[in-house]
DNA sequence: CTGAAACTTCAAGTACACTTGAAGTCAAGG
DNA sequence: CCTTGACTTCAAGTGTACTTGAAGTTTCAG
């Protein structure tokens, strides 16, 4: 067993990052992360590639997809290692979508407070059911939850991310 | 067409509630939601029906699946329409797991930020990819980012909702 | 050199929450 | 009564993120 050198097996990486065999084949499979090949054909992996793959996995916290962190990672230097500038900026920007998804979910904690303050949870007045109170005002009938519009294919987009 | 009345057909149900008709046949094919039939075996509400649809997507907004969501419904009294205080039961129990995903979500931006001040992302030193400092100390090699333990399986269970 | 463990590809399966389409039936205004 | 829009069922498809299995190959400690 060669001691960990640049060269990682699949097996290795996989144990030293925590993600599967095969979520790591799966990653290169949508060119997230890449690798070398030996003679046989067996892929090996640069150190470099755990730090990529916590990104990724990070990334996913945070609530995007793979493919949204594909992009995003695809705008770091090409042929660069990423310096701390290079993460920085990729921390920054996710961050405020993280901020973003803070805020909405204080949002829907403060209304479900109010819900459970009046325990109603009826249609008419509560505030869960009618979020900005625009739509009470103006709708003569439809509610739409949380929905700001009725646009139905947009209807899920507002707080898809858990 | 009938001025709204005790029974309503799915499309304005649908339109009411903000929710495909598609989506409201399959919420009754899992038992979230239940119909009467007309003699020509079409679909009819009651009109208590609009507000357990908003309870099931204020639900969903919370991060709880259909089953879960289900299971809570289920809890609610039986025969009788739930009072005030079965919803708040319910809302409060909701809420608690909203303030924990909160919680969860703030932790992860506080790491965040912490790299951003480093930005470092480096695997070795970084509070990110160590979340609780005890892997730094405990572990031979593995750092299993997030997930507190190696356990493959329940290792995407602790924050995967978004 | 050998045998077991680790690796390879590729297709198919899983879970969740729906949507879409086909083929046909029902309800109701004119 | 007729037409049109709304409804019915059921099977299959969508998207995301993987996992599993089959069948075969490579690697390396002993």
């Amino acid at each position: 067993m060669p001691a960990l050198p640049n060269q990682l097996t699949i097996g290795q990486t996989a144990v030293r990052s925590g993600v599967r065999t095969s979520a790591l084949r799966y990653y290169e499979s949508l060119g997230l992360i890449t690798s070398e090949r030996t003679a046989g054909d067996q892929r090996r992996y640069a150190r470099e590639t755990l730090r990529r793959i916590a990104v990724i996995r990070a990334a996913q916290l945070l609530g995007l997809t793979l493919e949204e962190i594909r992009i995003a990672l695809n705008e770091l230097p090409y042929a660069r290692t990423p310096d701390r500038h290079d993460w920085q900026r990729l921390s920054l920007s996710w961050r405020g979508s993280l901020d973003q998804r803070i805020a909405d979910l204080q949002a829907l904690r403060d209304r479900l407070s109010g819900c459970i303050g009046c325990g109603c949870l009826s249609l008419e007045s509560c505030a869960l059911f009618n979020p900005a109170d625009r739509a009470a005002q103006a709708g003569a009938g439809a509610r739409y939850l949380f929905a700001e519009e009725p646009d139905p294919g947009a209807e899920r987009a507002s707080l898809r991310r858990r």
